[in-house]
DNA sequence: CATGAATGAGCGTTCATTCAT
DNA sequence: GATGAATGAACGCTCATTCAT
């Protein structure tokens, strides 16, 4: 009986699941996020098979928006740095502005609880970025690394980046100044 | 004092733990840990006062081995370049031998359990590794950045880098070496 | 509302709990107390939230029996010496026929469990009984101590003589004459 | 091995018992008795079998001090009123001055591990009282009521102004005096 | 004998999931 | 379908008691 039409209520528990993460860590009761998004405890799992199934569309859906809102900034006619440097806008705008996002992303990266193949989901969803990434490394020395893991360089100086502006938000803008430079000098 | 407390049994409950989170995540009962350890599981308790405390050194004492014993692989008469290949070579080796610590390591990393006291003795572990960055980094770009940003750095490339080594271990050669070209351009 | 929080099943549990700490004592598990209430023991913490409010609430629902069922014995338009002496009836009664009610209580009493809190509604609820008894010293020479202190007496007289009896059923009549005639004398 | 010479050692236990039960309960763990006592968890159990065993001596303890030490405050020249004057006057003394021994015995007094060899014994000590008891009821209504019941009646008057004493200690001299009249009362 | 680490059964409570209403 | 009470396995932690040192 997995989701149903009501997305809105399917949002509402992604959206509590986000911030009670952030306060209770990945352990926080299904019944407390449930609360949380303004539902009966037994309604959430109409919605969500398990709690695992849970976690996992709430890390899928994180890694998309992370992936896919960035490639909304971006212009078809930019160059691939102008297009990097915007995603990277992007990103650091989204660590600022929603940093309980990026918060439970943390969490979620490293837990047993996200499979490979919701894994292999999020990877796919950074596509676009990807071939931004490829562009502009192109002829570069980093040139021959597979694509994948070049994405997850850069991916990783993101998060970094972001974990420095969170918990330093005084010098965001220094970090992100230096960060994008880092990154340029790895794929130049 | 009447049978000491053991560091011996303080060890293997540490390395019980190691292989059991990596198996079952965080949420591995201590009393699974305990049989693993060979232990009776109250005995946990007399060395670690919760579960929670038995993680925070864990993440800890791991941290610390990567950072400490990467410093025994440098020899002080070297460059700071010729350091950093140390390090780095001393992690990718790691990498390859222990990959439970580093898998470990991976999820305790965004772990809610773990203190901002572990993090930052676990940051401080990291002096000496820092020293060597630090000299690296001299006269370049990213000069101005905080070092701790920049050691940040380094550590979040070494390990996107031993996790493509994990995932893919056919090619760790050639992810090592482009690793370390990475950082390399980072700090140059 | 789905399936309604049942009072049959939260009687149930109290009169478990009644039975098996008589038989156990206080450090009776919950789990003995579901069993013994024929209901699962997670079941338990539906109806109290922790043991330790399971046991006031036992207490305080044994006080209020003792208190307001004895005025339901009383009827208006008796003098005070009547009443009294129905109050004293019904004691007795209760004594011998729910033996293990005053076992649980005797108990209770002393716990440290029970809160300030609880021991207040307890008394409040001898308010009843706390009219009758003023009325019956009036004029006497306990007149001027403290009403509650007046009541504790009679309570603890009753109590004692109830303890008696069940330790020696045998005697139970000459028992509560004696006690209701020391009674009688301490407000005359 | 239980009960060996250090009488100081037994004493400090007793003692730390008396405190740690009024603070935490009869639940308290014997290794916060024993560090509260200033000796080794291990070393209570030279001194008291087992918890319960413990718990007993203390109980009997308590009540042995509270019965043989009325006793050393009357004379036997004395009239039976005064000597039970005598009595009131030390019991009160004793609420006042150690009410954490009053507090202790209080719990102590429902519990279901006092033993009734226990509490046998603990009654005996009262003979001393019971002797006063009896003479000073003699040729009254109560003559008739077992002397046991009738200790019991002025021992429970006793505890019931103690404790009223103890909660409201502004007026401990009118409980006193209005206690020691219902007692009187009960006994003419 | 003194000490305090070791033991392991036991307990209160939690919580994902189910299902009666 | 929506609700929230019901379920019971599971878990972290405690603690009386033992016993190696």
């Amino acid at each position: 009986m997995a989701r149903p039409k009501s997305g809105v209520r399917r949002k509402a528990i992604l959206e509590a699941a986000t911030r009670v993460i952030v306060a209770q860590g990945l352990s926080a009761p299904t019944a407390v996020i449930a609360k949380e998004a303004g539902i009966p405890n037994g309604s959430l799992f109409t919605y969500f098979e398990t709690k695992t199934e849970l976690l996992n569309q709430l890390y899928l859906e994180l890694r998309k928006e992370m992936a896919e809102t960035a490639m909304e900034w971006v212009r078809g006619e930019q160059s691939a740095a102008d297009q990097l440097a915007q995603i990277w806008e992007f990103w650091m705008w989204w660590a600022e502005n929603v940093p309980e996002k990026r918060r439970a992303m943390r969490q979620l990266e490293g837990a047993k609880e996200i499979s490979e193949v919701t894994r292999y989901a999020a990877y796919e969803s950074m596509a676009g970025v990807g071939r931004v990434v490829d562009r502009a490394r192109a002829g570069s020395r980093i040139g021959k690394a597979p694509l994948r893991y070049v994405v997850g360089l850069v991916v990783s100086t993101a998060e970094t980046t972001m974990d420095f502006m969170d918990r330093d938000p005084g010098k965001r803008k220094s970090y992100s100044r230096a960060g994008f430079n880092a990154v340029w000098r790895v794929l130049g």
